[in-house]
DNA sequence: CTGTTAGCGCGTTCAA
DNA sequence: TTGAACGCGCTAACAG
């Protein structure tokens, strides 16, 4: 292994050369003014010294980092690193670098994390975690001119950037699809009362049913905590409904298929069919999986959101004049059936 | 949304306080030798303008970002993304950043990143692109005392620091368990020989039949390329083997899947069994699994890395005077046996 | 206890 | 065609 040497500095390669930093800087910069042989001269020593710029300090005296900050709940769930691998890729494409870091759900680590970017990121992408019920946090990102988007998981308010999937529709047609497959009772085993997700989840199930002028049973909808237990306790609860229920609509991929597992040990005579939420790329490894998933696109969210963000910095001038307009991507989720073989 | 502003500098507090900047920056930090009245002031006036330090500036000039790069080949894969996970985790507690980016196991790009990383990071994680196999582009940064930590994709290379799992142990314990378990023709459906990986995985199948005193029969060993239509082709060609084949040991769970599925479509008067290499946390999700499975603890691996990596950064004086010694951790592989139920 | 000066590496005036 | 000087925001060595 070499000697560790100091980078070298274009005040080195001026010195050597007995002219001047700044003369240095244009000529590596391909400057017209400067001249031919000098310029020559500073190429090829900056090569044999192996000059590079450092970029740390261009940044620093410009202003700018080159770097969005992305804050997520969870990195090793598939959700958030497919966005995360969108997020990478479209940063890469127009010279941004991307920071990481995981909020493992709890506000407070959000907060810290957000303290921490700033003044490190010239814009930041985040999902929120499931706890976050405060957005202070955030107002002094736009006071400095930080651009926020926020994906997926995003804040019930109307003055920030979002791109986000819409649950409801994609759940109204998980029903109506179940519907035309000649179910009857459909049953819907949702998350917790806390969650946005559930409620858009509830609401797509009752539009679904009003909009296929049927009456709409409470009663079919169970809350479940999303554990395997919580599951297949909500499944028990639904399958001993007084109604005989032949599809249920799950959450997640997660419940759906903690509860085809219960459903097939209980020696039922018919199996009910279920849809779930896609969140899982390897369902389609299994061999009992849901009929149907309603997919919400992570890698396109992650896509989505990093362009406009690049988009806000390309012109946050204009942005600036412009404040008081929005990104509000919705994203339509959308129904799949999945190839049973 | 607020007017913008520029960030609150030292130099205004100063001046709003007809005092100097540096008594400013030793007020905020607390230095002992700075009157309690002017601390006081200072801080009063500092939260009210909200000032937050530039943590750019302060990393510019001390020649420090506190910042590790990343160079990931795929983050969409689980494998990676529990890595990144735990990198991010032990990066975070020692107050360092993640600056993340993938190669799309393309060297060339790979090459693109560390040119990009340099300058911008303290030291590097590194995981391999599949076809890297030339190593310059990461010369140059210990030439400038930037430690880099390889994990899992390691070069074959003795003077880098390194943290892999050894695969050979992983596959003696799993050849054997299918021996303990009465079978006496094991087959085995292996990577591309390009990969380090597959040599390992033959190694171990070897050594694990030399150890239990039986012949090695190199015709039972296939090599695939990883997609579903090679493993289904090479589980044909095992198949159709003159000897009995009754259990076949897979290069990682993807094939497996890939496999357990064919095998049970084909009508077989037994279905061999499976011993795969953990790739996918989802397995214990599904119903037809392999029987056991060689863990390569992705999140170990990053964990460890970071940490070396961490206390390369920590002890660089001690660490450059030690030039020629390696980190070269070996995480030995572990045979689990797949609950099934 | 506090102010002055200098410098991190670079780009960019302004002058020559 | 080139150089000198300045500043980005901050810290630290040196003076008082």
């Amino acid at each position: 292994m070499s000697i560790l040497e100091k980078p070298t500095t274009i005040k080195e390669i001026a010195k050597l050369l007995n002219i001047s930093a700044s003369t240095v800087s244009r000529a590596l910069h391909d400057h017209p003014s400067i001249g031919l042989t000098t310029r020559q001269k500073v190429k090829k020593l900056a090569s044999d010294l192996n000059y590079e710029p450092n970029q740390n300090a261009i940044f620093f005296q410009k202003g700018k980092t080159y770097i969005i900050g992305v804050i997520l709940p969870e990195l090793s769930e598939s959700f958030f690193s497919s966005a995360i691998s969108a997020i990478e890729e479209s940063a890469y494409k127009k010279n941004y670098s991307v920071l990481l870091a995981q909020s493992h759900d709890d506000v407070k680590k959000e907060i810290e994390l957000v303290e921490k970017m700033n003044h490190r990121v010239d814009g930041l992408l985040i999902s929120l975690a499931k706890n976050t019920s405060s957005f202070e946090h955030f107002e002094k990102l736009n006071r400095y001119d930080i651009p926020v988007v926020f994906f997926d998981r995003i804040p019930p308010l109307s003055n920030v950037h979002s791109v986000a999937c819409n649950m409801e529709s994609g759940t109204i047609d998980a029903v109506s699809y179940l519907l035309k497959k000649g179910h009857r009772t459909i049953g819907m085993i949702n998350g917790p009362n806390t969650l946005i997700a559930t409620a858009e989840r509830k609401e797509g199930y009752i539009k679904s049913m009003i909009k296929n002028r049927l009456k709409y049973d409470p009663s079919l909808i169970v809350n479940c905590d999303l554990t395997q237990a919580g599951t297949e306790q909500a499944l028990e609860g639904l399958l001993a409904h007084k109604r005989n229920i032949t599809a249920i609509v799950t959450f997640n991929d997660y419940v759906a298929l903690f509860a085809i597992k219960k459903s097939r040990t209980m020696g039922l005579v018919v199996v009910p069919e279920f849809v779930s939420f896609a969140n899982l790329p390897l369902i389609h490894y299994m061999d009992h999986i849901p009929v149907a998933s309603v997919e919400q696109f992570p890698y396109l969210q992650g896509q989505r959101a990093t362009d406009i963000l690049l988009d806000l910095l390309a012109n946050k001038d204009r942005t600036a004049a412009n404040k008081g307009a929005f990104y509000n991507i919705v994203i339509d989720s959308q129904l799949v059936e999945n190839n049973l073989k």
